[in-house]
RNA sequence: GUGGCUAUAGUUCAACGGUUAGAACAUCGGCUUGUGGUGCCGAUGAUGAGGGUUCGAUUCCCUCUAGCCACCCCA
């Protein structure tokens, strides 16, 4: 080891090599979650037959103008664009499911057997004001169904999201919705401007809601100021004036969702924000029974949410293709898991931990290393380290079960130590037998705890 | 994007405007040059950046940066 010296350098914080605003590195035991995260989404994945696929974090910025919405705050304010060294619009992806159709679109998906069930998961960016549960990069994972109109396909997806935070023990609701249709949605957007023109309705609204009135009346539905929400009390609902097809499917998503028991909340208020959905729409928001503050949760922002987008690949490009999905926040999702104290039920493997002293009893280590890792065993090592105090250390630190260690006293008798790391006990034994020896250990163990 | 709060070792905290900015945990070393998980001793290591006020600033003021909270929006 080198002398450290004053003229070493010293990384400072907040340096002009700092971090971007809002971006975040995810160090060992951080990943330890996402580990967790990913692996329960694969295997939900896997058990419903969705196939795991990733597209381009770039991609050509009006693919997110014409689908997600040109006038959406997603797109219009919090959109990373540039144009490149060819003179092309790009943006980075703010969210996935644009892409994911693009990419339906262009490999033909739709000539394979349909539905196309999709799994994703990746990083997304918004360059927003960050806080906690929200960065400028942040990661999702995204189930999506092409090519199935079915209400199944609805309440699939939402019991599929609603399943990984039930296993994850995250106490969650879905807050569903229907918007209906083009047709019965602007039948309803005019019901409710004209609801909103009665007696000076609109002078009592929010002044944001005055241009909600103008720009996307929908939005009026969402508003969280006390006298905007008075005004919509009265105000009508979209599920009433859903056409006769759209409200079949609604139902038929419902009634799905109280079969298997799923809780959910009709939220008649809930209008997501991007242009492609229709008919259903839902949100999954964290919910403690116990709660006795409700604004606790309906504060709290949402874990995720999707809906149907039948419209979505038709306006890309592609023929019409019923389509939905949904997409679930991971950090956030990391956020609750730490709240709630969930144990990481981490596996419990059996570390054998070589440990050497002197040059040669190094070498011969070196090598029985790879022959029992090669044999499966889970072996581990510090062959960096000189002192067996230093290796004893690491071994502790991860667990090991049983050390065995090898100094010249036994590389000349042809022997080897075995100590097992709980007791401390330590048994020296014949070099040759360590495989039976360790076997004869793992075995006992094993009975000991049936 | 708007408003507010905050910023001290790797981490969690301390320091009436006044000596050399303290501690715990972590890290490294030693006690024990062949033995870890509990002990003892020691070492490394910080005032986010830049200005200003002052004899003197970690402390007061301004700007920037970053984080947090609320809003906006959303995951």
């Amino acid at each position: 080891m080198p002398k450290k010296t004053k003229d070493v350098f010293k990384p400072k914080r907040n340096n002009r090599f700092s971090r971007l605003r809002g971006m975040k590195d995810v160090l060992f035991d951080e990943y330890k979650y996402w580990d967790l995260i990913i692996r329960k989404a694969s295997d939900l994945a896997d058990f419903y037959g969705f196939q795991r696929m990733e597209v381009p974090i770039l991609e050509k910025l009006n693919l997110y103008e014409r689908s997600t919405g040109r006038d959406t705050d997603i797109v219009s304010k919090e959109m990373y664009s540039f144009i490149d060294k060819s003179g092309d619009k790009i943006a980075l992806r703010p969210e996935a499911t644009p892409g994911i159709a693009r990419a339906y679109i262009e490999h033909g998906l739709f000539n394979k057997p349909q539905p196309v069930k999709t799994f994703w998961l990746g990083p997304l960016f918004r360059h927003e004001k960050p806080q906690s549960g929200r960065s400028r990069q942040h990661s999702q994972f995204n189930f999506d169904i092409y090519g199935e109109d079915s209400p199944v396909a609805d309440a699939q997806l939402i019991l599929i999201a609603y399943n990984f935070y039930k296993e994850l023990q995250i106490g969650v609701q879905v807050q569903i919705n229907s918007i209906g249709c083009k047709e019965c949605r602007d039948e309803y957007i005019q019901k409710l401007t004209d609801f909103y023109k009665e007696r000076g309705k609109r002078s009592k609204l929010c002044v944001d809601c005055k241009k909600r009135f103008l720009k996307n009346p929908l939005r009026l539905l969402d508003c969280k100021e006390k006298d905007c929400i008075e005004v919509r009390e009265e105000a009508p609902q979209i599920v009433d004036s859903l056409c006769d097809a759209c409200r079949e499917h609604f139902i038929k998503v419902l009634e799905y969702l109280d079969e298997l028991d799923v809780p959910y909340n009709l939220n008649p208020f809930l209008v997501r924000g991007l242009d492609y959905y229709n008919r259903t729409v839902f949100e999954i928001i964290p919910f403690e029974e116990e709660a006795e503050d409700e604004n606790i949760f309906l504060r709290q922002s949402s874990l995720g949410g999707g809906g149907r987008y039948d419209g979505l690949i038709e306006i890309l490009g592609g023929r019409p293709t019923p389509a939905c999905g949904f997409g679930l926040g991971i950090e956030r999702t990391i956020l609750k898991i730490k709240e709630k104290n969930i144990p990481l039920n981490k596996e419990e493997k059996n570390f054998i931990f070589l440990a050497q002293l002197g040059d040669q009893a190094r070498r011969k280590m070196f090598i029985l290393f790879e022959e029992m890792r090669r044999s499966g065993y889970q072996v581990r090592q510090a062959f960096t380290k000189d002192s067996l105090k230093a290796q004893l250390e690491e071994s502790n630190r991860i667990g090991a079960k049983y050390s065995l260690i090898l100094g010249q006293k036994e590389l000349l008798d042809g022997t080897i130590i075995v100590r097992d790391m709980e007791s401390g006990t330590q048994e020296v034994i014949d070099y040759k037998k360590i495989y039976s020896d360790i076997d004869k250990r793992l075995e006992a163990g094993k009975e000991e705890k049936n």
